[in-house]
DNA sequence: GTTGACAAAATTGGTACCAATCCTATTTAC
DNA sequence: GTAAATAGGATTGGTACCAATTTTGTCAAC
């Protein structure tokens, strides 16, 4: 079965492992499936050696599993790490509440409004990928509010080792609704200064999704 | 400058990745020194396919910097950087401080000890990257008791980021002492089931090294 | 003596080829 | 009819080669 479409244009300069990563959390690529170097070559346009790259780099990331000999095939997530990474994620992001909080300025908190407001506002109109990207961006935010340059990239990570199928996340309509009414909430809290609900609220984010 | 020095035998089978990070994490590489390939080539005994993917690796694991057409360098870490990483990794480790201490057998405890007793024995005798390894072990053996499999790696990638140069971290051996007896300090406190002195342990502990 | 241009050497990084391995389909024996 | 063996095809992964780029060394001009 090797798919011979090709992509969009403005992809052509993006990195494989971006391109790739995009394609399994949207759902083109199911978890198991194995990743064929020729079909990937093919598809995105690129040589053995970046597709190999890129490959190796998502081995890395936990995306896909290597086996010597046979390929790269999508990482199938068990529960148990579903849960473990939620915890972390609960951790790191409650755990930086009180700095938020402390630094968030009036303007910050608009900017978080705004992002919140784009989510909601993709609930009908966006596909599955515009509505990850646009939670992404929510949270990126308020991470970066921290002012920690190495958390973001550390929960990035974490991120993408459970994305693998975002699709099967967000099953329901309103799961995703009761996400957006709680980035609205998150958005309270921080302008209220009122740490222990953000916390709060970070928790059942989290958990729930 | 192209190095001939090989490495041992027993060397051979592990991968060029770790033994490219045990040499920069034990000095042999300065923070900021070029990496060229062949030379990595012929101390290491790999293919050049090999190298290239260690160093591509190591970039992504912020351990080296790569700079298109110059070639991979050892990375430079400036003080934010370790205190952000500090931060998540107290965040992290306090945070899993109830659940150890809930799910800690006494067979897990005297592991500890024994653990923190060998870091101890090598404060006279141990070379660095051993006393760095032996406080890795222990570390690690602290986490795993949460029972968070993903957990472990986040933490010990974080540590890989700024282990660039761990000579410089443990400058004086006074310090080292103190960690030594801290390690002891927590098993203790673990033991006792006392959830507040452990945090106050970890965070002291974490941000004084 | 210093600065700038130019040539040579070295290094990186991509492409192509080929061997080793694994999967699949057909054939053969029971 | 079923199961094992074998041949064929497909895929991965390593090695070698070569082009593009950068750095270093040399020479000339000011």
């Amino acid at each position: 079965m090797t798919g011979s479409l090709t992509v969009t244009e403005t992809d052509e300069e993006r990195d494989a492992t971006q391109l790739i990563l995009q394609d399994i959390q949207s759902g083109v690529y199911a978890p198991g499936t194995w990743l064929k170097q020729i079909d990937l070559e093919i598809r995105y346009g690129r040589g053995r050696n970046e597709i190999r790259r890129a490959l190796d780099r998502l081995a890395l990331k936990r995306v896909v599993e290597h086996v010597p000999n046979r390929g790269y095939h999508v990482y199938l997530s068990d529960g148990k790490q579903w849960d473990d990474i939620a915890e972390i994620r609960i951790m790191l992001e409650t755990g930086i509440a009180g700095k938020v909080i402390a630094r968030a300025t009036s303007m910050d908190v608009s900017v978080l409004r705004e992002l919140a407001d784009r989510f909601q506002g993709l609930l009908h109109s966006g596909t599955v990928l515009e509505l990850y990207e646009a939670n992404l961006a929510f949270h990126r935010a308020y991470v970066d509010l921290a002012g920690n340059a190495e958390l973001h990239s550390v929960i990035a990570e974490l991120r993408q080792r459970t994305s693998s199928a975002p699709v099967s996340q967000w099953h329901t309509r309103s799961r995703i609704e009761v996400s957006a009414a709680e980035h609205h909430q998150m958005v309270n809290a921080i302008e209220q200064k009122d740490e222990p609900w953000l916390k709060t609220l970070i928790e059942q984010h989290i958990r729930q999704k």
